[in-house]
RNA sequence: GCUGGCGUAGCUCAGUCCGGUAGAGCAGCUGAUUUGUAAUCAGCAGGUCGGGGGUUCAAGUCCCUCCGCCAGCUCCA
């Protein structure tokens, strides 16, 4: 009989029959392992546990403990899912079913839209399926005996998907789950070796999805779900979701009356006294980081004629998200970006090399006209602000003014501890310029990313096409991520706008420009903020820093002069004066996340002291006022932090339906 | 923009299936209470049921349409 030689991962090898299983295999190493085992992984491919091995090669098991397989388990989750929609409802028409970062989807063609119940009825049918451990079996089919099989039970996309995917291959691929109607899907696989194996799956919502992604196909219904190897992390990753609900900032936002929305508005948010002073918090804070870091602050127009979008190329590549206006006959659009404004300011005047770099950051509010159904809360709006700023240097300053980027990037994150990751993006396959001028400016990006220390991986062609850029993603208390900052460079738009320094040989040369902002929209990113903080601001961000508590009214008059000395002494003080019993107000306090609540009766006022309570810590005893002031001072200047994380799911990031890593790059230009 | 769901008092929600002139809790207001570390008691007031149109003797409830919100999709210089 021929052998063949399998090399295992602790470098030991075996020889076995030709054709023996993967599962067998595991079997020979020890009983515990075949148990164990989900798949196996021969010369770096997952295959299936009854996969034969033909030729010497790897071969390791994979287990619930291998990194495969949680995306395997989701994946055959898929496929239960498929298996009892077909159950539940005959004549439904399969699409694809792919395990995904949070879980799995799949979609259906349905006569009409699910409904919450038929989840809970898919899931029953999942849990019965799983319950009957029923195997998962490959069958290789003739391609032509697929397609007929497969059209023949009415399901013409996946006779489609087989003409796409398998084009020259003369067997194809199907599992099927052996359960009694026998529910058989075209499927390159491979899954676990059966049903029980799949202990920890839910349904997390339905919907709308076109065939393809494309809204020209027929819609389809898209079930979500969400499978872990072990009970304990579905549990952890539901507690999670509902963690970040009970963070969402659009709930926050009105109980700690931060900010609203009005119909007549969608997509620009109402500032409450506490969210303008929190974003004005925010915008200043901006200004006292970039100002000593060379930036100036310049206010552009907000309206301008098309003409100028035409110049900067907006009018043909952006026009859909502008705002037009018409005025005395002319077509204007409310800016979208700040860029081309700085580029009429920047040509205004005649610039020496020695001025370079030179930094314009501007805050005044954007207007993109999003479509409505993308606007969300405050993550996606049509009007914000943002800490924008683009730095116009020499060509041999990019090096530099990057490094000095990156460590901006650093400092800022770090007083909101958020952690962060850097992606480089390169040149796409569209790009303008010189492919030498690219790849020196993407040596210098990635020079200066090695300089500041800065850990980031490559995006390979997804740079911008006027010039490469580096995105940074945020991770928030919860685990997750969202992108904020970018820095771009850009070759294209100082040819655009005939920009120009006069260089040390007298002769005029061009800049290149750098697009960047780090905290993005004020907007998005004060919503990152609630969420991270779960509203319970630290001190230097609290839109009110400390209530004054009075006991009753006799002791108003003191406590009015403590609110006095706070706000004097900078602080944002407040001072409730209802006829309430302290324990009230301490609740009130508590709930609306004050960080100090100053609790005053007949002692503080005679000695002329304050009674602290914290936010987190509750009682801290009497302190004299000046004591008190000095404490939070320091608190304020140091930026302590006082976020509440909490525990992390032990297999995955906590995802927000509408809240992780959103796709919109900062559209800077 | 597309698909689906939703829209009732400031907030959270009941009432909608089977049409018969709106209900609770919290918040608010008024009064009493003068209070020591997470909810004092009582009373009062509050809604063109998202807007418009239609069916009907009668519409929060049924139909059409528009707007907004939510979840996705799509888009994202």
């Amino acid at each position: 009989m021929n052998q063949v030689t399998v090399t295992l991962p602790d470098g030991s090898s075996r020889t076995v029959p030709t054709s023996t299983h993967v599962r067998d295999v595991a079997e020979g190493i020890s009983p515990r392992l075949a148990k164990a085992a989900l798949a196996g992984l021969v010369d770096g491919t997952l295959v299936d546990l009854s996969y034969p091995i033909e030729k010497d090669g790897s071969v390791r098991i994979v287990t619930d403990s291998s990194p495969e397989a949680l995306p395997l388990c989701r994946h055959s989750t898929a496929h239960l899912l498929a298996a009892a929609v077909t159950h539940l409802f005959p004549g439904a028409q399969c699409g694809i079913g792919p395990a995904t970062e949070e879980g799995f989807f799949y979609d259906f063609i349905v006569d009409r839209p699910f409904v919450p119940e038929d989840l809970e009825a898919m899931e029953k049918k999942m849990k019965e399926l799983a319950a009957q451990d029923l195997p998962y079996e490959r069958q290789m089919w003739p391609r032509d005996d697929a397609k007929a099989f497969f059209a023949k039970r009415g399901e013409p996309l996946k006779v489609q998907l087989i003409d796409e995917k398998t084009a020259g291959q003369r067997e194809v691929s199907c599992y099927t789950i052996k359960d009694p109607d026998t529910f058989i899907d075209f499927c390159v696989g491979p899954h676990v070796p059966s049903t029980g194996r799949l202990k920890a799956f839910k349904l997390l919502n339905t919907s709308n999805a076109y065939w393809k992604g494309d809204a020209r196909n027929q819609p389809m219904q898209r079930v979500y779900g969400t499978a872990f190897l072990a009970d304990k992390d579905l549990k952890a990753y539901l507690t999670q979701i509902e963690e970040a609900k009970k963070r969402d900032h659009r709930k926050l936002g009105r109980e700690l009356g931060l900010f609203t929305f009005h119909h007549w508005a969608p997509g620009a948010a109402f500032w409450m006294d506490k969210g303008a002073t929190l974003y004005n918090i925010l915008a200043n804070y901006m200004r006292d980081v970039l100002f000593p870091a060379g930036y100036v602050e310049v206010k552009t127009p907000l309206v301008y004629n098309k003409a100028l979008w035409e110049r900067s190329g907006h009018w043909q590549h952006y026009r859909q998200n502008m705002l037009l206006i018409e005025s005395e006959g002319e077509t204007m659009s409310v800016k979208p970006m700040n860029c081309p404004g700085h580029f009429l300011l920047y040509a205004s005047q005649v610039h020496s090399y020695r001025d370079l770099p030179i930094r314009f950051h501007e805050q005044t509010p954007l207007h993109r006209d999003e479509a409505s159904g993308v606007l969300s809360g405050l993550t996606r709006v049509r009007q914000f602000s943002q800490d924008d700023a683009h730095c116009f240097v020499m060509p041999e300053q990019i090096g530099d003014e990057i490094e000095r980027l990156l460590r901006l990037v650093q400092r800022i994150y770090g007083d909101f501890g958020l952690e962060y990751t850097a992606k480089l993006s390169t040149r796409p396959e569209q790009f303008l310029g010189e492919i030498a001028t690219w790849n020196h400016a993407e040596g210098q990006l990635k020079q200066a990313l090695e300089k500041a220390g800065q850990a980031y991986t490559v995006n390979e062609g997804d740079g911008a096409f006027y010039g490469p850029k580096i995105d940074f993603d945020v991770t928030d208390a919860i685990g997750r991520k969202w992108q904020c900052a970018t820095i771009q460079l850009d070759y294209a738009q100082a040819d655009n706008f005939d920009l120009k320094y006069i260089g040390a040989d007298n002769g005029e040369h061009r800049p290149v420009v750098i697009h960047r902002a780090i905290v993005g929209s004020f907007e998005r990113f004060i919503a990152i903020l609630i969420e991270h903080y779960a509203g319970a601001f630290p001190l230097w961000l609290a839109p009110v820093q400390a209530i004054v508590l009075p006991i009753s009214d006799r002791h108003l008059t003191y406590a009015a002069s403590v609110r006095d000395q706070l706000k004097a002494a900078g602080l944002r003080g407040e001072l409730d004066e209802r006829q309430e019993k302290i324990g009230y107000k301490i609740r009130e306090a508590q709930l609306q996340k004050v960080p100090y609540m100053l609790v005053v009766g007949d002692r503080e006022s005679a000695e002329g002291t304050v009674s602290v309570r914290s936010r987190s810590g509750g009682d801290q005893g009497a302190s004299s006022i000046d004591d008190f002031i000095a404490l939070a001072r320091d608190e304020v200047r140091t930026k302590a932090s006082s976020s509440t994380p909490v525990t992390k799911g032990s297999t995955t990031d906590a995802t927000e339906q509408n809240g992780e890593a959103r796709k919109d790059k900062a559209r800077q230009q």
